[in-house]
RNA sequence: GGCCCCGUCGUCUAAUGGCUAGGACACGGCCCUUUCAAGGCCGAAAUACGGGUUCGAUUCCCGUCGGGGCCGCCA
C-alpha cells in the first residue's frame, strides 16, 4: 500500500453513555499505533450529542481506562483537568459545538440538499411496519420533501417540532475500505435520513462528519459496525463539498457465542479488567492481537514495539473471538516479568481490600482507596495485620508477593493464596494433612519428626536453604520412596491448602515461632478429632 | 426480510498458485517435583461445501451453505 505522505490525523470518538468498553479500547489501540506509527496525531473526541444518556462518569471512566493504557492523546480533554482542552481544533466534546453544527444544517437547509420534516413518531412507525411487511428496507418515503414555503411556515406558525433530513440522491456509491477493499451500496436504500432533531440537536452521523471535517481526520479507523454508516457520512460530505477521509474498518470483536461482544457476554466493561488486575502490558498485547498479527511467530510485543511494527495491511477481515484464556496466559506472563517490587505495589491494595492488612498511616490508607489506577511509590509503607495486629513492612509483603509470583495469573488472585500469611489460626479438615495413604498415626509422627527437627535449628539460620538442607535429607529418612511423607504435612500445616508456594519458603517467612505453633496446631488438630 | 461484511485446528492466527498447512492459548500424555504453578518434551486438532480457471488450488473466479453487522428523531 502507498505511503502515508501527509502526517495523518485520527481520532477515537467514544460516547459516555455506558462504561468503558473492551472493543472501543481495542479501536483507541489502533488508531493510536497507526497514528504514531506515521508521526501522527491521535485525537480524542468525546461524542455526548445524546444528553440524556451521556454522563461525566462516564467520560471519566473513558480518561482514566485510556490513560491507565497509555494511550495519550494529543488533542482532546485535558486530563489534568478534564474541564480544560488540549489542542487547536477544539472544542473537543461535541455538546460544546452546537454552534458549527447550526451553521452547516442551515447552509444545506439553504442550498435545498436538507429539508423540514414535521411527520410525528408515530406516523413513521406506522410507515416502517409497512416497508417491513413488503419486504422493503424501512426507510423515510418523503412525504415532507416537498412542502411548500407556505406549508413550512404554517407548521412552523403551529409550534409543530421538526427534524432535518438531507435529500439523498438515488446513485451507486462506492468507497475503498483500506481493511476490505471497494465497498459498494445503493443509497436509494437510505432514504432520506435525520440530521438533526431542530438545529440543536445534531444527531451522530451529521455531527461525526463534521466534527471529522474541522478536525482535519484524514482516517477514520473505527469497527465495523460503522460500515452501514459510511455512505450516510459521504452523502453528507457531497452535500456539503467535504473532502472525503479514508475508511478502515476493523473487524468486531465477538463474544464466545460469535455476536459482538456486548454485556451480555459479562465483562465488556474496561474497568472490570482493571480491578480483576490485568496489567496494561497484557491488555495492550491481547488487544493488538484481536485483528491484528506481525506476520512471524513473536507473540510478547509492548506499546513501542508495536507501534514500530504495526500496519493496517496486516490487519485482519474476520472477526475474533474473545478469548478470556489468552489473556489470563498473557498477564501471567507480564506478571512473572514485573519486578518484584512493582508487582508488591500493585498486590497491596488488594490485600487491604481483602481485610487480611491495612495501612498504618491515613495518608496511604486514602491513596489505596481510591483505586486500582495507582501505581505510585508513596505505597511502600508499614502495615497492620488486621487479625493480630502485627505491624509488618513493605518488605515482608514483598517476601511473600515473590513467592507467589510465578503462579499469579490475575493481581485479585493474590488475597486468596496469600491469606493464610495474615491469619491467627488456620482453618482446614485434617485429612489434609494426610499424605496418600498415610493416616492420623503415620502424619503424627511426621509432625512430631518435624517439631524436633526444627526446634534444633538457630533463628539466625532461619532461612529457605538451611531448612531445606535439614529437612530434606530427614525425609528421605523418613520415608525412603517418597519425600511427601515429611514434606506434604509440613506445607498443609504452614499453610492451610493444598496448594501452595514451597514448604521451605513458606516457613522462612513464617519465622521459627509461627512456623512451630502452626505444626502443634496440626497436631492438636488430629488428636482432638481423634476422640 | 433487504443491504453489507466475513469464512484455515475449539480459540487467536501464519503461509502460499507447488515441501508432511507452521506457531500460540486451551486440551491430553510424559519429564521435573512434597502440592500448585513455572519450565521442558510429545500428542490430538483446521483450509465450510460444490463447481470452474490451472500441470497444480487453502490461495483466483462463480454458486451454495454458514456466521455476523446494520436497517432509530442511539452512537
Amino acid at each position: 500500500m502507498k505511503e502515508i505522505k501527509e502526517k495523518p490525523r485520527v481520532r477515537i470518538a467514544p460516547s459516555p453513555t455506558g462504561p468503558f468498553h473492551i472493543g472501543t479500547a481495542r479501536t483507541a489501540l489502533f488508531n493510536y499505533l497507526f497514528a504514531k506509527k506515521n508521526k501522527g496525531s491521535f485525537i480524542l473526541r468525546i461524542e455526548d450529542t445524546d444528553k440524556e444518556r451521556s454522563k461525566k462518569e462516564w467520560e471519566d471512566d473513558i480518561i482514566k481506562s485510556l490513560l491507565w493504557l497509555g494511550l495519550t492523546w494529543d488533542e482532546g480533554p485535558n486530563p489534568k483537568d478534564t474541564n480544560q482542552e488540549i489542542g487547536s481544533f477544539g472544542p473537543y466534546h461535541q455538546s460544546k459545538r452546537k454552534e458549527i453544527y447550526k451553521k452547516y444544517l442551515k447552509k444545506l437547509i439553504e442550498e435545498g440538499k436538507a429539508y423540514y420534516c414535521f411527520c410525528s413518531p408515530e406516523e413513521l412507525e406506522a410507515k416502517r411496519q409497512y416497508f417491513m411487511s413488503i419486504g422493503q428496507p424501512p426507510r423515510y418515503d418523503g412525504t415532507c420533501r416537498n412542502l411548500t414555503k407556505q406549508e413550512v411556515e404554517k407548521k412552523f406558525q403551529e409550534g409543530k417540532p421538526f427534524v432535518i433530513r438531507i435529500k439523498t440522491p438515488e446513485k451507486k456509491l462506492s468507497f475503498v475500505d483500506l481493511i476490505h477493499g471497494k465497498i459498494e451500496i445503493d443509497t436509494s436504500l437510505l432514504g432520506d435520513f435525520v440530521l438533526a432533531k431542530g438545529f440543536e440537536e445534531p444527531l451522530y452521523n451529521f455531527a461525526c462528519v463534521i466534527d471529522d471535517y474541522e478536525m482535519k481526520i484524514t482516517h477514520v479507523i473505527r469497527g465495523e459496525d460503522h460500515i452501514p454508516n459510511t455512505p450516510k457520512q459521504i452523502l453528507i460530505q457531497e452535500a456539503l463539498n467535504l473532502p472525503r477521509p479514508q475508511y478502515a474498518h476493523l473487524p468486531l470483536i465477538l463474544g464466545p457465542d460469535k455476536s459482538k461482544l456486548s454485556k451480555r457476554h459479562g465483562d465488556v466493561a474496561f474497568s472490570q479488567y482493571i480491578k480483576k488486575g490485568f496489567l496494561p502490558e497484557a491488555m495492550l498485547n491481547f488487544m493488538a492481537f484481536l485483528g491484528w498479527n506481525p506476520g512471524d511467530e513473536r507473540e510478547f510485543f509492548n506499546l513501542y514495539q508495536l507501534i514500530e511494527e504495526f500496519s493496517l495491511e496486516r490487519c485482519q477481515k474476520s472477526p475474533a473471538i474473545f478469548n478470556i484464556q489468552k489473556l489470563i496466559w498473557l498477564n501471567g506472563h507480564y506478571i512473572r516479568k514485573k519486578p518484584i517490587k512493582s508487582l508488591t505495589r500493585l498486590c497491596i491494595p488488594y490485600l487491604v481490600e481483602a481485610g487480611l492488612i491495612k495501612p498504618l498511616y491515613e495518608a496511604t490508607a486514602k491513596l489505596i482507596n481510591n483505586n486500582h489506577y495507582n501505581h505510585s511509590d508513596e505505597i511502600k509503607d508499614t502495615y497492620i495485620v488486621v487479625e493480630t495486629q502485627e505491624k509488618i513492612s513493605f518488605s515482608y509483603i514483598q517476601k511473600i508477593i515473590e513467592i507467589y509470583q510465578e503462579r499469579l495469573k490475575y493481581l485479585a488472585e493474590i488475597p486468596e493464596l496469600v491469606d493464610f500469611f495474615f491469619k491467627k489460626e488456620l482453618s482446614y479438615p485434617k485429612e489434609l494433612l494426610f499424605w496418600k495413604e498415610a493416616r492420623e498415626k503415620e502424619t503424627l509422627k511426621a509432625l512430631k519428626t518435624l517439631k524436633t527437627l526444627l526446634s534444633k535449628i538457630k533463628k539466625e539460620e532461619w532461612h529457605k536453604e538451611k531448612l531445606a538442607e535439614i529437612i530434606l535429607p530427614a525425609a528421605e529418612r523418613f520415608n525412603e520412596k517418597n519425600r511427601g511423607y515429611l514434606l506434604w504435612p509440613l506445607r498443609v500445616s504452614l499453610s492451610g491448602k493444598k496448594a501452595s508456594a514451597g514448604p521451605f519458603e513458606i516457613a522462612e517467612i513464617l519465622g521459627k515461632e509461627k512456623t512451630l505453633k502452626r505444626i502443634e496446631a496440626a497436631q492438636i488438630l488430629i488428636k482432638k478429632e481423634e476422640k
